[in-house]
Order: C-alpha cells, then sequence, then structure tokens
DNA sequence: TGAAGGATACTCCATTTGGATAGTTTTACA
DNA sequence: TGTAAAACTATCCAAATGGAGTATCCTTCA
C-alpha cells in the first residue's frame, strides 16, 4: 500500500523539491499540498478518515499558523496521523516545541531524498520516527539536563582574585588529585603546591579541601 | 590525527568484533579494552591526561560495575571523554538511565561497521553524538512524556544505590564540614562518619572526598 | 629605585584522612 | 522468625593535609 503524504510549507517552491523527491519513488503519493498550518487544517477536515495523509511533513515558520500550533492541534484531531517536521531550523527551542507539540519526527531539509523515504518507510514499518542526526543528538542533550536552557551562568571567575596559577591549582584539585600529582602534573614542587592550596584557601575564606570546591563549583570557578 | 577509541565489554568476541571494525578504518586506534566497568576505570587511573581515550565504547550489561556506573562516576572525572553505550539493549529505562549517566551517544550493536565509524568521525568533528535511529525515537518519545523522565527523575539519584545515611554523610561533606563536626552534627561517631565515608567512596567507585564531591556536584547528588 | 605581589621551594608540626579489620545493634523483609 | 542489610562503634597505621614560618627569584608599577 502506498503512503499517503501531505506536505505543508510556504513556499512553493520547497513544496515542489520535496514533491519530486517523493514522485522518483513509487511507494509515495502526495495525498495534498498545502501553504501554512490553516490551509492544511482546514484541508484536513474536508476529509474522510480513510482519506487522511498517513505522513505530513510540516515547515515551522510559516504565516498564519505555524508549524508547531498546526502539529499541536492536529496531533489531537487526528492521532492515526504522523507528525514530521521538515525543517531548516535547528534550534534547541523549536526542536522542543515541535516535540512536545506532537511531532514523531524531526528531519532537516538538507538530507538527502533517499534518508528521508528510507525513514518515512522505517516509520510505517516500525513505527519510529524520522530524526536528522543532528537532532537526534539536541534531543538527547534535553533529556540529559531537563533544565539546561537557563545556561550562560556568568562565571564570575575573578572575584576572589585568584592568580592564574591558583586558578590552574584549584582546577586540578577539583579532578580529586593529591599534592604530588599535581605537583608532577605541571611541574613543579609538591610543596609549592601545597602553598598555593593555602593561599587558595585565604582568599576564598575557607579553611579546607571541602569548603574551596564548594564554593567553585557552586560559584562557577571550575 | 587518530581517534583513540578504548572498548569496554565483557565478551571477548565482541571486543574482537568492534576491534576489527574499527582497525580497517587507520582514523582510528584501539588505545585499549577492558572486561567491565571496573577494569575500565582501574585502566583509566594508570593513564596520563595526554593518553585519555577521544571516545569510549561502552556496553551496559556488565559483571562487577555496569556501564552506567561506570559511565557516571568517569563522565564527572575525565569531562573531555565522550562516552558512547554500545549494545544490544534498547529498553527505554537502560537508555534514560545511560544518558542521565552521561552518555553522549547510544548505538546498538547491529550497526554496520561503516555507520559506526562514520557516526564517531562526526562525533569528533561536529560534537555531535552518535544515536541508532531506533533510539533516537525513543529518546524523543522521552521528551514527549515529562512525567515519564521525572518519575524517573529520581533514581538519577540512586543510581549509586547510596543510602539515605550516607547521601546524608555526603550533602555534610560538600559544605566542608569535618569528620568530628559531622558526628557531632548528627550525633555519631567520627569513627562511624568515616566509616560512611569509605563506604560512599567505594560505591562511587573514587578514592577520595575531593572526587567523590565532583561526582556530587556534577550529577546532582546535592 | 624600591615596594608589592606572584611563583617557587623548603621545614616543622599537629591534625585529618583513607584504608583495613573486627565487631555489635538495629532495621527491614521474606 | 530468621536472615540480610544498614547503621553504628572501635582501633591501628601510614599517608595526606593545613597551618605557620622563612627565603629566593621575578615582574610590575608608582
Amino acid at each position: 500500500m502506498m503512503i499517503r503524504v501531505a506536505i505543508v510549507d510556504d513556499k512553493p517552491n520547497n513544496r515542489r523539491v520535496i514533491t519530486d523527491k517523493l514522485g522518483r519513488d513509487d511507494r509515495f503519493m502526495v495525498a495534498f499540498e498545502a501553504r501554512d498550518g490553516e490551509d492544511f487544517l482546514l484541508r484536513m477536515k474536508d476529509l474522510a478518515g480513510t482519506e487522511y495523509p498517513h505522513v505530513v511533513l510540516m515547515d515551522l515558520e510559516m504565516p498564519h499558523v505555524d508549524g508547531v500550533t498546526a502539529i499541536a492541534t492536529a496531533s489531537s484531531l487526528y492521532p492515526s496521523v504522523s507528525f514530521v517536521v521538515l525543517t531548516i531550523f535547528d534550534d534547541d527551542e523549536k526542536i522542543f516545541k515541535a516535540i512536545r507539540a506532537g511531532a514523531c519526527g524531526y528531519l532537516l531539509k538538507d538530507e538527502s531524498g533517499k534518508v528521508i523515504t528510507d525513514m518515512l518507510i522505517n516509520l510505517r514499518e516500525s513505527g519510529a520516527g524520522p530524526i536528522s542526526p543532528s537532532i537526534a543528538y539536541k534531543i538527547l542533550q534535553m533529556v540529559q539536563q531537563p533544565e539546561l536552557v537557563k545556561s550562560e551562568k556568568e562565571k564570575q571567575e575573578n572575584i576572589f582574585l585568584l592568580s592564574d596559577r591558583e586558578k590552574e591549582i584549584l582546577q586540578l584539585l577539583s579532578e580529586g588529585l593529591e599534592y604530588k600529582e599535581i605537583g608532577s602534573r605541571i611541574f613543579i614542587s609538591p610543596n609549592t603546591v601545597k602553598k598555593h592550596c593555602i593561599s587558595i584557601y585565604q582568599k576564598l575564606h575557607v579553611s579546607g579541601k571541602a569548603q574551596a570546591l564548594r564554593i567553585a563549583y557552586t560559584k562557577g570557578l571550575i
């Protein structure tokens, strides 16, 4: 059975390129094209359940109703339809919003025709949504650090007026090295390492390794 | 420059297969092999920073110390090293745990040699971790169902199987208190505090306060 | 030119820590 | 109710740590 595909993109040229890529493969047929999210939702309303596309290739930035909104609406109304983002945008926020809206795949437009068709066939056979490798890695990072997006915690590296050497020692200290290990790593005497450590503790107004490391971690010194 | 790869798998035959796959490509060299997580952590300790592998291909189910624990420990201790899971397991929980532990990629063993080498080259060039397509889709679903991720989020804190008492001690240790101070704070003997600390170090597979605190901070244990 | 601060190196000393070993009590669970 | 796990206590020893003091060499800057 042929896979019915709908294409939603505001650029006629983009739609034509995708249609051509799929047209060379007789496992696909383009059910319809839409120029934006609103157009897509209206066309879906006119279809009977048996005419729904299996897959919708959806651009993101479009007039009237954008891709994320269209996916959020349509994935609820038509749960049997798979929504795959096909766009040039690869920033974290768009990826995140599209997935949360209900996209089951995310492809970049620079993927080759064969990669796209292969992944769509696989979607049909195994249910696994198609995802471009670079997008997959960004999604992995979202799982890795859920509250990451508030990046850019200002490194106040110099409020304690540590010298370069002292910052270097502090870094090595945080890696769990002992005086003698640090010494041999940067070619100075363990005694000197200790002297640096004591200076660091004084500048940080702490007494001991653990407290110094606490400040280092929480203030972003390392 | 060649990419140094370490291979961690308890089956000698698996290690040989991977070594062979990489051996045909002169962009790679196998830095060392290890038979389990414990073996891997011990071998890493003996290396100088310049000898660290760029990438570690890690199986998950292994005796002594499993892959997730090894990644959790080593990704804190050696932040410059990339950890890629290479396994036959594709169940959600293993994937989730490995990613949260610090894996930057997840490959299935049935990937061809070329796919693996291509993705490792790409990791080197773009920093994007290699992810098998079917795994990528499962990760996407994790983002889609945040409550699932959230309920398992607490497990992150327990991948090292610290007891409540040990977590309490670790918390106090991070505040820079000494054994006797911790003891009087929670009304136990300093000797007991020390015993707990040593147990913590064993469970975290580290030797010393600084390394334990590093893992505690970077893995969100405190 | 001379003061100030950084980096280096050393000594002496008391304290803290890591590691091993060997127990007892308490708690949890099957 | 028995057993396993966790929590607690204790002691010994070698190593690492922190604290203080002293000293030389170098660069920077007023």
